[in-house]
DNA sequence: CGGAATCCTAATGGATACTG
DNA sequence: CAGTATCCATTAGGATTCCG
């Protein structure tokens, strides 16, 4: 059954929400949404504490998901650039939305 | 280091991620934000595929983090229902916007 | 430089049985 | 009815080493 009610498990909804739900995802598309364009070794310095299998894993599945771009130049030492699609650059609006969410409640919650 | 600086472990904004990155979070409160008011044994019914542990242990960390209310009365059987608070009322257009953007591009993203 | 491969640990979450 | 408690399997993710 596939059906748009998410309270059931092959729900499209559901299937996004889980692919958002990990340890990095969200972070990794901010960042980009900050700089527009960064190379493997930026984002790795701009969110210092993921580790490099972390970081090329999210990448891989991000780029899967059609969420980001992968742009590779054939130069010796090589050179990677990431950025937004259009459909994350469209996915940016409700995450901002939910950080801004959190920092005017952050307060509250963790007290 | 506390900074509102995303990038960074210390982050408010991280700390929010993390607590909504696990697997039913984000369904329960979208079922809670349907349905205004709901016992134990609908949430349980409503989503045909939450285990009773992690149905319970959800509710219990999203009470601690005063996104929902739970009103216990004292009958036999016991009674038990769940709501928002303003605070998770005020967190569900972040996450109607995240499932409508889902909805508009799962077609492209899973294919 | 931008990874991949391997190994390992910690955390998540499911099944089942039991309880006030 | 609304949960706990326990045990177990799976997975996520970190550290390290190596490669084109």
């Amino acid at each position: 059954m596939r059906t748009l009610n998410p309270l059931y498990p092959t729900c499209p909804i559901r299937n996004i929400i889980n692919r958002m739900s990990d340890k990095w995802s969200l972070l990794i598309l901010s960042t980009l949404n900050q700089n527009n364009i960064m190379r493997y070794k930026e984002l790795n310095a701009a969110i210092p504490d993921i580790s490099q299998k972390m970081l090329s894993s999210t990448l891989k599945r991000l780029e899967e998901d059609k969420l980001i771009n992968r742009k590779m130049y054939a130069e010796i030492p090589p050179r990677v650039e990431y950025s937004l699609t259009k459909t994350g650059k469209e996915f940016m609006p409700a995450v901002d939305m939910m950080v801004n969410w959190a920092l005017e409640h952050f307060e509250e919650i963790v007290s």
